[in-house]
DNA sequence: ATGTGC
């Protein structure tokens, strides 16, 4: 008899924890899967979220997306809402890399001119855009510049040649968090970061060149200029050592904390602090300078590809016609406003490994988009298709804005890697053109690795917190 | 995810 025993299945995509099922549980935890993702639901995962769930000060729910998988205290693939004058914050629940997101870049080139040369396009790709752990870049950045990265996040990069001013319009919170603080970052995380900005990283990143394959909804599809067969760049990174080391460092702080705050938790990985106090506004400032490294990291890599593609093919900006559809979040805490049994409530919005899906209308949404809802970026993995869809209303009602942010592992790295010597990694990656400076990443990141994005979608799209816009297939992808 | 793993 295990926690997913105890799961009652409310429809054909709704499966509720009630509350009360764990000790100390104060809140239900919805799980969002078909009968297909819910075999493949993990006992550690349903343990995670329910623990979660006892945190003091959490509200409403947990909701956990198609793509769970058991991660550090929380699982990636959960949502957890927290009031903002009573509850905690919690770095494992947020997740190791702080700001790990995608972006969105369209351009005005087609299919048949790229397909034919991707091969090489590829290779020139991996020799200019830096990939893998411990990659440096092109800049050495002293902690002082760091620290104006930190405040200014994806503007600096645009400030120091990265991009185009507009491209921040179609950011999430135009690419630049404002309650950072860069000296809440300890010099360790600045080290760390020196040579990282404009780099991929390693695990499931990746630059990748992709075309746009299926529509699905015309009309919104339109209004973000894209059209079957045109050729967009997807980014999936994250903050690098400078995040990864914000975490480690206020996982620590708050482990500290427990006793002073006379918090309980039901496992060490939930170590959390009152928001409100001061090591809970001192992680929370740190949390959200490394989410801006992030943005000026995505700017970076992002404006760096399309300058290589555009010199490789010899053409100019407007004949590329380079420009940014969106870039967002999937590991981040952020303040935001619900309704909860009729009370007006300030929430810090817990999303790991879940990604921001607000409706039309919603004034955090960009102008730009206000009419059609916000984008919300699914990457895929390796040879995986790539999804773009948009936020709804009942997305607020039912998933604190919320959907999935991509697959989740079905084979851990040593058995993905077990499984390639095996079969062969030609045969794996068939027909796949995937370039990257070691063997090692592909090897751990081979499609057959991980659940199917598609279904994961399908699920999102179906209980309607995210409604499908198009899809993108890779022609080449660079990996760490 | 991560100057990757007890």
């Amino acid at each position: 008899m295990g926690l997913k025993d105890n799961l009652l299945r409310l429809s054909d995509y709704v499966y509720v924890l009630s509350e009360n099922t764990v000790k100390g549980q104060r809140v239900p935890v919805y799980f969002y899967l078909s009968d297909k993702l819910f075999e493949h639901l993990e006992e550690d995962a349903i343990r995670q979220a329910a623990n979660a769930a006892t945190l003091p000060g959490v509200e409403k729910a947990i909701y956990v997306m198609p793509d769970v998988h058991v991660g550090y205290g929380f699982p990636v693939g959960g949502v957890m809402g927290v009031n903002t004058d009573e509850g905690v914050i919690s770095p494992g629940s947020i997740g190791y890399d702080i700001n790990c997101g995608v972006r969105l870049i369209a351009t005005h080139l087609s299919e048949e001119r790229i397909k034919p040369i991707r091969q090489e396009l590829m290779k020139e790709i991996l020799s200019k855009v830096p990939a893998g752990v411990g990659s440096t870049g092109r800049l050495k950045l002293s902690k002082e510049q760091l620290k104006e990265v930190a405040i200014k996040g994806a503007r600096w990069a645009v400030e120091h040649g990265f991009g185009l001013e507009e491209d921040l319009l179609h950011i999430e919170s135009s690419g630049t968090l404002a309650n950072a603080d860069p000296d809440k970052v300890s010099n360790f995380a600045y080290e760390r970061g020196s040579e990282e900005l404009g780099t991929v990283g390693s695990g499931n990143h990746f630059v990748e060149v992709q075309t746009v394959d299926e529509i699905y909804d015309e009309q919104i599809a339109k209004r973000l200029g894209l059209g079957k067969g045109q050729i967009t760049i997807m980014v999936h990174s994250g903050s690098r050592g400078f995040g990864h080391q914000v975490c480690v460092d206020y996982l620590k702080v708050a482990k500290d904390a427990l006793e002073k705050y006379r918090i309980e938790i039901p496992d060490m990985q939930l170590a959390c602090m009152p928001f409100k106090s001061k090591e809970g506004q001192d992680y929370f400032k740190a949390m959200n300078a490394a989410a801006n490294y992030a943005f000026a990291n995505r700017q970076i890599l992002g404006f760096i590809t399309a300058d290589v593609i555009r010199r490789f093919l010899g053409i100019s900006w407007e004949e590329l016609g380079y420009r940014v559809i969106y870039d967002l979040a999937h590991n981040i805490g952020k303040i935001e406003k619900y309704t909860i049994d009729g009370k007006d409530k300030e929430l810090l919005i817990h999303r790991k490994g879940a990604t921001r899906a607000f409706p039309p209308y919603n004034p955090d949404v960009p102008p730009a988009y206000r009419d059609i809802g916000q984008p919300v970026l699914i990457p895929g993995d390796v040879g995986r298709y790539s999804f773009l869809l948009v936020g709804t209303h009942k997305s607020m009602e039912i998933s604190f804005g919320s959907a999935c942010h991509g697959a989740g592992r079905l084979m851990s790295r040593t058995k993905a890697k077990e499984y390639v010597k095996r079969e062969g990694i030609e045969k794996v990656l068939e027909g796949l053109v995937v370039v990257a400076r070691g063997k090692g990443t592909v090897m751990e990141e081979v499609p057959q690795a991980y659940k199917d994005v598609t279904e994961v979608v399908r699920v999102v799209h179906e209980l309607g917190i995210a409604k499908l816009v198009a899809r993108f297939k890779p022609l080449g992808t660079l990996k760490g």
